[in-house]
DNA sequence: TCCGACACAAAAAT
DNA sequence: AATTTTTGTGTCGG
């Protein structure tokens, strides 16, 4: 019953200066554009962010599978002018063609960090459960977009709700292989021909996600840090996400200097429509962490997880922006291979455009980039295999989280196996979520499945600008027709 | 074991 | 400040 009595609830903490969001690896260009006149040879660079559902644990960026985390990106063309690169026309370099680009789309999607499989990602409108689940589809977007500025002409494309359809395999094991998944974003030219060719792409940071095993939840150590941010540590926050806005008057993004950019997320998941594919299999050893310690020192980066430049190294920035040819490592596909090129969308099973290529998927270039974390990671005496990792219980840990913007890592209890219910509550009435801010710029376009008409009137929400051809060009192939999805009778109502 | 679905309630949004 | 909506998560049942 009355669960609460003496709640104190803490109030949400502010929002934290700081980003507090999985960073992302510099943008992979996969094919050369060039100006109408072929005089000048762009680079496209995608930034993106996410915006909720993930906390530091561990100094592993990590979230729940069954909450919801956003990511919103945008990108640009080097060189160009904001304001006029929105609508600049370009030729895409295609098997030695030169083609015209009609339009600009980008979309998230996941696998598991040394690429071979693919992960589902998964959204719901605001109804959840009572609305539909779509994937993640290719989004219309326009160059120009700056996630850190709500400067009007900045595209930026919003996916809400969205979820992983596994978790990562030995969440919470100090020992055992912790697998990693990365989000990654892709840009995706459309041809006239209807055709999606992908462009350019952009990695996450190795990131966890933890399953529903009541496991996980106090390992925090590293949560506790937060004191710095002043929120109560001994408080259990539910995981909300933090989300690291950057519309904030702050105006400093995270790193003040070094990375002026995020690069993206990661695109990725192929599947249409949800199919219950769910490859259990990968989460099940997850289990039971009694042990809660502190495994901060365990960590696996060896750098602050916070930014990329605290990588050591920036790898790749070859890839880049170099020429097509230095990020094509070994078997890598360039976007004159069939795997890059998703013919129009199709949603048979899974990928995009999976018609013509065998297997698809982009993967092929992360290799080039992954590859090269990997090996920083390897530093740090873990072990990788399969996405598996096992990290030495005796890397140091740099205080990096500390020192870094921290986050607040707010634990989720899961602890409800001990506790009732009303009990938690009412012991930890204190929980508090945080808030869930959003906010992007400008221009937004929700992909989410949502059809909730945010209100524009707050930075929060997303705006529901939607392109306007968006679905059409490509809907046209049928594939994604859609926005949104076709039922949700409720939805609309609410509009 | 793990997952979908339902349910309850806290936090956010309005 | 009150009300409504969104969403974290406890739980049941498969």
């Amino acid at each position: 019953m009355g669960p609460q009595s003496p709640i104190i609830r803490v109030k949400r903490r502010e929002v934290f200066p700081y980003q507090e969001s999985p960073y992302f690896y510099p943008t992979q260009q996969l094919c050369n554009l060039f100006s109408p006149d072929q005089s000048m040879n762009y680079n496209v660079k995608i930034a993106a962010k996410i915006d909720r559902g993930f906390f530091l644990a561990s100094n592993d960026w990590t979230c729940y599978r069954r909450n919801y985390f956003q990511l919103s990106a945008s990108f640009g063309i080097q060189g160009l002018d904001s304001s006029v690169h929105s609508e600049v026309p370009c030729l895409l370099e295609r098997n030695g063609d030169l083609l015209a680009v009609r339009s600009f789309l980008v979309c998230i999607g996941a696998q598991i960090q040394n690429g071979e499989k693919v992960i589902e990602l998964v959204q719901h409108t605001p109804k959840r459960d009572k609305g539909p689940q779509i994937t993640p589809r290719p989004t219309h977007i326009r160059a120009g977009g700056d996630l850190n500025a709500n400067s009007p002409g900045s595209y930026v494309i919003t996916f809400e709700r969205v979820q992983f359809k596994t978790a990562t395999a030995n969440n919470g094991k100090r020992r055992a292989a912790q697998q990693y998944y990365q989000v990654h974003v892709d840009l995706f030219a459309e041809l006239e021909s209807g055709d999606l060719i992908l462009v350019a792409k952009s990695y996450s940071a190795p990131l966890v996600v933890r399953g529903r095993s009541p496991g996980h939840y106090a390992d925090n150590d590293e949560d506790h840090q937060d004191g710095v941010q002043g929120v109560d540590s001994r408080h259990h926050y539910r995981n909300d996400s933090v989300s690291s806005m950057s519309g904030a008057p702050l105006g400093s993004p995270v790193s003040p200097g070094e990375y002026p950019y995020y690069s993206g997320y990661a695109y990725g998941s192929s599947y249409p429509y949800q199919s219950l594919t769910s490859a259990s299999h990968m989460a099940h050893s997850q289990d039971t962490g009694y042990y809660s310690g502190n495994r901060k020192d365990s960590e696996s980066y060896p750098g602050s997880p916070l930014s990329p430049a605290a990588l050591p190294h920036v790898i790749s920035h070859a890839s880049e922006s170099a020429s097509p040819d230095m990020y094509s490592p070994a078997g890598f596909v360039g976007p004159e291979s069939p795997a890059l090129s998703m013919g129009r969308v199709s949603h048979s099973t899974g990928h995009y455009g999976s018609s013509n290529n065998s297997h698809n998927h982009y993967s092929s270039s992360y290799n080039s980039q992954q590859h090269n974390y990997d090996m920083y990671r390897d530093q740090d005496h873990e072990t990788q295999m399969a996405g598996l990792r096992i990290h030495s219980p005796s890397s140091p840990k740099p205080s990096s989280v500390a020192s870094s913007p921290s986050i607040t890592p707010r634990r989720q209890s899961f602890s409800s196996t001990l506790i009732s219910k009303s009990t938690e509550r009412s012991v930890g009435g204190l929980m508090t979520r945080k808030s869930r801010s959003i906010s992007l710029s400008g221009t937004t376009t929700t992909t989410t499945v949502s059809k909730r008409p945010i209100s524009n009137s707050r930075p929060s929400r997303t705006v529901p600008a939607t392109p306007p051809n968006e679905m059409h060009s490509r809907g046209g192939h049928g594939v994604f027709s859609k926005d949104r999805i076709p039922e949700s009778p409720m939805e609309d109502q609410h509009l």
